[in-house]
DNA sequence: CACCTCGATTGGATCGATCTAGGTCGATCG
DNA sequence: CGATCGACCTAGATCGATCCAATCGAGGTG
């Protein structure tokens, strides 16, 4: 069993130390060994002590494959990363997955990404799943129609959403959010309270329920104020000269002095019907957009923003996937998080 | 043996079928079964189609963390994962991680993530190679006094790093890199062509190799061309306001025509200075940036900018870590890729 | 027909950590 | 003083796929 024998001690040896390496030396079994590690309480000091350092001498860490067939478990978290589309603002997932990736890494757990397929939008499920490869998934996309949930739900796999099941009332599995609506009335209530009132809204197509959600919070702040909505509102596609667009025809048609946005690539064109029309963002129009983008933090006159607080959306995912791996009972079926608003010189 | 006999056919059993059970319902040994996986040329057509129905029907996906610990890897890629900077428009890393992660799953590894830390740099390469939990790694920070790359190579862990080892004469480890000087030459010469004569330089200071590197290629083409560079260079920050400021003095003193950047960042800054003057970036005064990020795509005038092929980038460091983990000999010890240019209204 | 070859197949051993049942030893108690 | 107890420790079995050496069987050869 002795191997290992002679070892240089700057270079990883050729083969790492194993259990069974440590216990030889260390004048103990296998099992004591583990306990070191794993339920450290059962040792008399002395002995801890004496493995521990032995274990330190030896630069022992157990081997990954062996733990995970032995327990059945892999400590690692599924991912489908999508990288962010070409063309607008949206760069929340780059930091949502480094917060996903912190608060993994505080709880023992890594995160493994695997490439989405819009043909095959479960197949990397299923291939992870089948294989044993992770304890748990992290969806983001659950959006209308979206098939992930319903299926992973079915395959009785362990999983929270990023994102509420918005309208599917059988969805049963567990799921964290931003309170988009509750975001949108912070800024609006912020325009007001800077003087403004005639507030304009631009948001995306009706069929999206994020949007009709944070356009939600636009109405009722405006209405729990006594302000008028009428004629204040547009509803267009996600990009950039949309916005523009709809800001132009909004300026003309209802002379809004602020503008809210469902999105940072719409509050960007609202800022381009600005520019053109030489008004400056900020004094003569206040104007705030929604994520946070770094579009928001480098555009030259820092653009208001609402931002979600996704380290908190990571912790709370993470700690709900810990309660189901673990069976503990899940209290709560969703879990609802209040943004916050990064307030800058557009407004 | 006979295990999981009764399943339901819609619902993941609640253990996955073996090769063992493979094995028995179709007649044969496990170790055939592992052939049709593994060795298909091995078996005779007729076996090999009864043992892949098998699977089929079966649903049977190899247990990962068996294989792993038998054959003593994991098919896992090791990548420490960074936020993108606030405040900085750089955003080529979530594009460069998506990359990665296609390219991995063509060759059937995956990537996974862990967390920086900056007091303790090898940290978490350290814990993730002694418990065997990767079989190599991507460094994306090699830049000066970086430890990483001298670490892993002294560990004989392996790693290819994105980014030259710059300083360090020493490092024999394998890279990959885009051309930097290549793409600001491109840049430089795209304005040459457009007719521009006084083009002015905003870089990084000077101990950035990358940033000198890429104020070689202005300088190059300039002098290419019987341009002068005199008086047309500024080393700063790379923040917006730095930018912003470098460019007053430059318009101020040397009347350039138009801006290369060594990043989107810094020509953000231009892009203010050229608003607050009333000119009109692409018209009066163009402008170049660097990593064609979501700022450089959304900005109302759409920038100009050097964009990194980084799904080559990514391709190229997969298929060299295949290499150096089947103990192909690698042919090349560092390979440059030629970045774009994506031209937009800004020049 | 015995012998040989070579491809296809088999069963046992193995990777390294953990689970389980059982064993050791000193302290406590009737 | 011997039985009992509990804290601590040990040894064998196990997770599931793959490696290895050995075996089987069909076809070819002298």
């Amino acid at each position: 069993m002795a191997r290992n024998e002679h070892r240089s001690g700057s270079t990883l040896p050729v083969t790492p130390p194993t259990l069974a390496d440590v216990a030889e030396r260390a004048g103990v079994s296998r099992q004591t060994v583990s306990n070191a590690v794993n339920n450290p309480d059962l040792l008399r000091p002395d002995t801890l002590e004496r493995v521990r350092q032995t274990i330190a001498e030896l630069g022992y860490s157990p081997n990954r494959a062996a733990r995970n067939l032995r327990t059945r478990t892999s400590s690692l978290i599924g991912l489908r990363f999508a990288p962010a589309q070409e063309g607008t603002a949206n760069a929340a997932m780059d930091r949502f997955v480094h917060s996903l990736v912190e608060a993994s890494e505080e709880v023992g757990y890594h995160v493994l990404l695997f490439p989405g397929d819009d043909e095959d939008p479960v197949g990397g499920y299923d291939n992870l799943l089948r294989s044993t490869a992770v304890d748990a998934f992290v969806v983001t996309d659950t959006y209308l129609g979206n098939p992930q949930a319903a299926w992973l739900t079915q395959q009785r796999a362990p999983f929270v959403a990023f994102g509420r099941p918005w309208e599917d009332d059988v969805a049963r599995h567990v799921w964290v959010d931003v309170d988009g609506a509750a975001g949108i009335a912070l800024a609006t209530q912020h325009l007001i309270d800077r003087g403004h009132t005639r507030i304009a809204w631009i948001g995306w197509r009706k069929d999206s329920p994020i949007g009709e959600d944070r356009r939600s919070g636009w109405v009722r702040t405006m209405h729990q104020n006594g302000l008028s909505t009428t004629g204040l509102a547009s509803r267009v596609e996600d990009v950039v000269h949309s916005g523009a667009e709809a800001a132009a025809v909004l300026l003309d048609e209802s002379a809004p002095t602020a503008f809210v946005c469902a999105s940072d690539t719409l509050a960007m064109g609202v800022l381009h019907t600005l520019w053109i029309r030489q008004l400056a963002p900020g004094r003569d129009i206040a104007v705030v957009g929604f994520d946070d983008s770094q579009v928001a933090q480098v555009y030259p006159v820092g653009l208001t923003s609402v931002r979600q607080p996704l380290e908190d959306v990571a912790v709370e995912i993470i700690r709900t996937i810990r309660a189901l791996l673990t069976h503990q009972p899940v209290e709560t079926r969703g879990v609802l998080l209040e943004p916050t608003l990064a307030i800058r010189e557009s407004s």
